[in-house]
RNA sequence: CCGCCCUUAGCUCAGACUGGUAGAGCAGUCGACUGUAGAUCGACUUGCCCCCCGUUCAAAUCGGGGAGGGCGGACCA
């Protein structure tokens, strides 16, 4: 590749809460071509929470990684079976559509990503003789508190759980993996796996981590909360109404789901297309405000300083989510037995 | 293998002892107030009370059986 090492690493970067190491990641991206990875459970529908990573994985076939995408089928069941066992194959096969599809309206070409399925490889002999290893040495505490912010909580927690960081520690190896890029949540069992991974003579993953988008409702983005975030399947009318009742309070950045879209999605792709961002105002309010591509920064500034309202910024808002998601919202309403096999109460037959 | 406990609204649970076809909080919906949403007021909605059989004029409630879930014992002592 041309680019030189500090563009590539900004590149790889931008738009992470966390890298560990600046130094480790410094010198991999010095050297050779790095592998990085990232793992998706098949569970709940996908969501605008995942395409920021997705975008994120653009970043890093621009940058000359060798990407994988895994789809971790077995975890999706092995977290309080999340999904049923006997929708696994289906889930997975959405799950890949709808990751193709995303990295495509990121500005990615899906055909240079690596795509896994966890079943194909998590049942070999040697992964599982080193599950059973890890098993013998690792506590109980020592695995929930890795799993904590990832699996589900409960008062009688499922042996599956615990499996699962030692799983995605075995992964890292099993996938070649010199980086392990992933939501913020990830971290204690990332952090797990870089302790463990020395001890079975592999080398510990650089690990990037993606900030995790806030709920439109504020707070966190909850699965069992529709409003709190937009589906890839919302058309534009739901995405207006979704977003005209989000949480998003004159001047506040904090919690403020709306503006974290724009930053980490919309900012991002448009930038990548060299178009604006307009936000339509009536004349009594001041007029039209056009933003540069690139220029959220600005846009947060006039949102600080009162200069851009809510009421405002909201349909401006809606309509260039609706933009982004909609290729990818047209790819899956076009294959309509794809949800209907991996989600048959939601959209069954 | 044995014993005990649990199963009621979307969620967490009361109600069961003393039968009279259900309640709270949260969530949700709708108004008011804000140039958005939230917050705050005001109003409203929500149910195969796990299933089957039985007793009874009447069963969420009592009796029997079943299913699902949880905890403990049993070996080590």
């Amino acid at each position: 590749m041309s680019m030189n090492t500090a563009d590539r690493f900004d590149l790889v970067t931008r738009h992470t809460t966390e890298v560990v190491t600046d130094e480790e990641l410094g010198a991999l991206l010095e050297t050779e071509t790095p592998s990085v990875y990232i793992g998706y459970a098949p569970t709940g529908e996908m969501h605008i929470g995942h395409f920021t990573t997705m975008r994120k994985l653009a970043d890093f076939l621009r940058a000359g990684l060798n990407v994988t995408v895994l789809i971790a089928d077995l975890h999706a069941h092995l977290d309080d079976e999340k999904s049923p066992f006997d929708l696994l194959d289906a889930r997975s096969a959405y799950y890949e559509e709808a990751v193709e599809a995303m990295i495509a309206a990121a500005g990615g070409d899906p055909g240079q990503v690596k795509f896994v399925r966890g079943t194909e490889f998590e049942l070999d002999p040697e992964y599982t003789l080193d599950i059973y290893r890890m098993a013998a040495e690792t506590t109980l505490a020592r695995s929930q508190r890795a799993a904590s912010e990832v699996v589900r909580e409960s008062d009688s927690p499922n042996l599956g759980g615990l499996l699962y960081p030692l799983m995605q520690t075995l992964d890292v190896r099993a996938l070649e993996a010199d980086i392990a890029y992933g939501g913020i949540d990830q971290r204690g069992i990332y952090m797990l796996s870089r302790e463990l991974l020395p001890e079975y003579g592999s080398s510990a993953p650089v690990c990037l981590f993606a900030p995790l988008l806030s709920g439109l409702s504020g707070g966190k983005m909850s699965a069992s909360d529709a409003g709190s975030k937009v589906n890839l399947t919302d058309d534009p009318d739901l995405v207006a109404e979704k977003i005209e009742q989000a949480y998003c309070p004159a001047g506040e950045l904090e919690e403020n789901g709306v503006l974290e879209y724009l930053e980490h999605l919309v900012f991002p792709v448009l930038a990548g297309r060299e178009e604006e961002f307009v936000v339509e105002r009536p004349e009594q309010y001041g007029g039209d405000l056009v933003y540069e591509p690139g220029g959220y920064e600005q846009l947060e500034a006039d949102f600080l300083s009162g200069e851009l309202h809510p009421a405002d910024l909201k349909p401006a808002a809606s309509a260039y989510i609706s933009a982004v998601i909609d290729p990818v919202r047209e790819q899956l309403t076009e294959q309509p037995e794809l949800l209907a096999a991996a989600y048959p109460e939601k959209y069954g037959e």
